[in-house]
DNA sequence: TACTATTGTGTCATATTGACTCATTAATAC
DNA sequence: GTATTAATGAGTCAATATGACACAATAGTA
């Protein structure tokens, strides 16, 4: 891992050349499995803490394709809707103990006024995606990177917790206007399937028939002849997104005004 | 303005002592005068240009209180409920013609490296104010600052238009979750005033009697005895808000979930 | 005093929602 | 093979919300 090493050293000493300075990007990545939902978090290399995937952004980058591109690298997952959502700023966001941690044990010298112990305000951002479809990579700070149940999250650094529930509630209010699913659930699946999505998202249990009458109606599924089996019991439809209608009603609203 | 040119001197030389590099801050400021909702905007002393008020993050402030200061001294408003909607991160927002004309014109040297040269992102809030308690207050950078009709909007710097946009869409969308109106309107109004608002923010008209019913059910309006008088026909009643609802519908949302 | 424009209130048809029921059916147990 | 079981697709019905409209009341104006 020598090459790991010498790109994270580079990184330290000449990322004030490439990226901007004090922005930063967290993604809030969601993932779906076993009827729960899933955060990907990174662990530092140095001490316990969990922390979200994030990343700086290049000097002449979109902040939209610093998000992606952390997505990317993290997951391997392109063309994944990313939704921003907030953005933070506190004062004391930054917490230097891990970078600090880094600098001595590569023997990097470093002062006060290095790039990465300024002040960063972060963009957050979340995304929901296939969590089969994950191959999760640790960056160079850190040593892990993997899912966690949202209900049982590790110790996090800094404000990333508030980072996470923040890209909930957002996202919770969002429901109502986009739809959700896309990315989060085979080309193929069925309605217990996106239900389960949508109860665990919202954190409470719907009406099995209200639901699937409120769905369709948005008119962005198209169901399949095919039928699913391997379950016990009654074989239910299969279901696909129509990408059409769903992008429309991603961008458009599902209609639900004043 | 001996003295305005000496701050502005001051801030073009030291203020990367005191500011974040790379983060803006910008306001769309909104008002609501003679049923037209307008948008607060500042001229460029150089060029014809319009831009929202804006300002930078000190270096040891949280980025909603930036906003709030920029709110304070461009209007006199204090305490206004300033929500944060998007953060605009193109590579080349930043056109720095405007600044470098004002370098020239006060003969203060400078170079590519700059602070105010770097590229930029910035952090957009809207705010909802009572058009007449508003004393505009043109910046260091500006000559004046007046109000402008949202539908025929001058010529706007840079991403401007696009931000004042993205506000009214996002500002919409929440309509539906967050009452409206408190520091729009005067402490007494009819339910008639409360309407144009909506009706302009939403770009169409409403069944009078429907609102009415509708905003009477969110609960956070108190009736009083008295009747405004003045106007032609019949007198209407005056409302208030209940302070005490108001916020808690503001926080706890209107209660329209999926 | 009559007229007019606007307001408070009420009605009614329609749409949406929440809580159920019931027949159907794929796998499993017998 | 047949009965059992549990989940599914479809449908019902009352409660609620919404959109469109009607009508009497009334403050100013003619």
């Amino acid at each position: 891992m020598k090459q790991k090493e010498n790109q994270l050293k580079a990184f330290l000493q000449k990322g004030h050349l490439h990226y901007m300075p004090g922005v930063s990007v967290d993604n809030v990545i969601f993932g779906f499995h076993e009827n729960q939902l899933k955060v990907l978090l990174l662990q530092a290399n140095t001490g316990k803490f969990w922390m979200l995937p994030g990343g700086f952004v290049q000097k002449n980058e979109h902040i939209d394709e610093a998000a992606a591109r952390v997505l990317q690298t993290r997951t391997g997952l392109d063309n994944i809707f990313l939704q921003q959502f907030h953005t933070f700023g506190q004062p004391r966001r930054s917490s230097n103990k891990v970078l600090i941690e880094t600098f001595h044990s590569l023997e990097v010298p470093f002062d006060e006024d290095h790039w990465l112990l300024q002040r960063f305000v972060s963009i957050g951002y979340y995304a929901l995606v296939e969590y089969d479809k994950v191959h999760p990579e640790p960056d160079e700070l850190s040593r892990t990177c993997t899912w966690h149940d949202l209900d049982r999250l590790p110790s996090l650094l800094l404000d990333h917790k508030d980072i996470i529930m923040k890209a909930l509630e957002e996202l919770r209010l969002r429901l109502n206007y986009q739809p959700v699913g896309y990315n989060l659930l085979p080309e193929q699946f069925t309605m217990k399937n996106l239900q389960s999505i949508y109860e665990t998202l919202l954190g409470r249990e719907l009406d099995r028939a209200n639901f699937s009458r409120k769905i369709l109606s948005f008119g962005i599924l198209d169901r399949k002849r095919k039928q699913f089996s391997g379950g016990a019991h009654k074989a239910p439809f299969l279901y696909s997104f129509n990408k059409k209608k769903y992008f429309r009603a991603l961008e458009k609203g599902l209609g639900r005004d004043f």
